[in-house]
DNA sequence: CTGTATCCGTTAGGATACTG
DNA sequence: CAGTATCCTAACGGATACAG
């Protein structure tokens, strides 16, 4: 009951994992939830938080905005401030976002070749513009 | 109090997003942690659990035994049972699980010229076989 | 319109003990 | 040696209310 852990298992071993390779950097950011789809809507110019929260169903306000800001934080996106009543934001990906949406389309292919069918049972039919 | 939710959001974003695109999966397969760090040490021929937890320090015997057949499952590895004793066994990357950590590859190079270092206290000397 | 703050359930990840 | 079974905690993802 006395001594709690002073830094998590968990948390050592993310940072085992990151200083070990620099791939599990790259997955630990494009690997959660909505992260990549995010990226590649901006990229097709899917620019304004209301248009991305329209094509990404379900996703909620917190979460897109979440995924915004680690966006920018890594800087494969760029937010843009109009000063415009009411306000207009926009994002647009950067360079380096550029390419790393091109190793993801490699990444999606490789799936779409490789990862079977799993037939799950309601089509789910919602808003779409996949990659 | 009286009508809990049939199917959690939670579940229905995931197969949103998976039907919506197949990086979806691919990324839900690999963006687990130790999941690509396993995959790579198998094809630098670490091929046995024993091998595999002395690389990856940290690792519970649980989680790596997830992994493996996560891996087994999605068919990226495949496993060879030697009838000796004690009992030996062998992993080893498939065709399809090359081809991916081709492009993982591409992802950590990206990575190295694109994601800043990132100062952290402690070093963490402990066992390595990066990629 | 574009978010932030709070609160909460689910899932991922881990420790430990045990089995063929 | 190569795992499973159980239990537990932390982190992720989501609902809702509200703010600039």
């Amino acid at each position: 009951m006395a001594n709690k852990k002073i830094t998590s298992t968990n948390a050592m071993n993310r940072d085992f994992l990151e200083d070990r390779c620099t791939l599990n950097k790259v997955l630990r950011i494009i690997g959660k939830r909505w992260v990549s789809e995010v990226l590649v809507l901006i990229r097709n110019d899917i620019r304004r938080f209301s248009q991305l929260k329209e094509c990404l169903a379900g996703i909620s306000d917190n979460v897109l905005s979440t995924v915004l800001s680690e966006l920018v934080k890594e800087g494969l996106i760029e937010k843009q401030i109009f000063g415009e009543i009411p306000v207009r934001v926009e994002y647009k990906v950067t360079g380096k976002g550029k390419e790393l949406t091109d190793l993801m389309s490699m990444l999606c292919k490789w799936g779409k070749t490789h990862i079977p069918f799993d037939v799950r049972m309601e089509p789910l039919p919602r808003a779409a513009t996949p990659l």
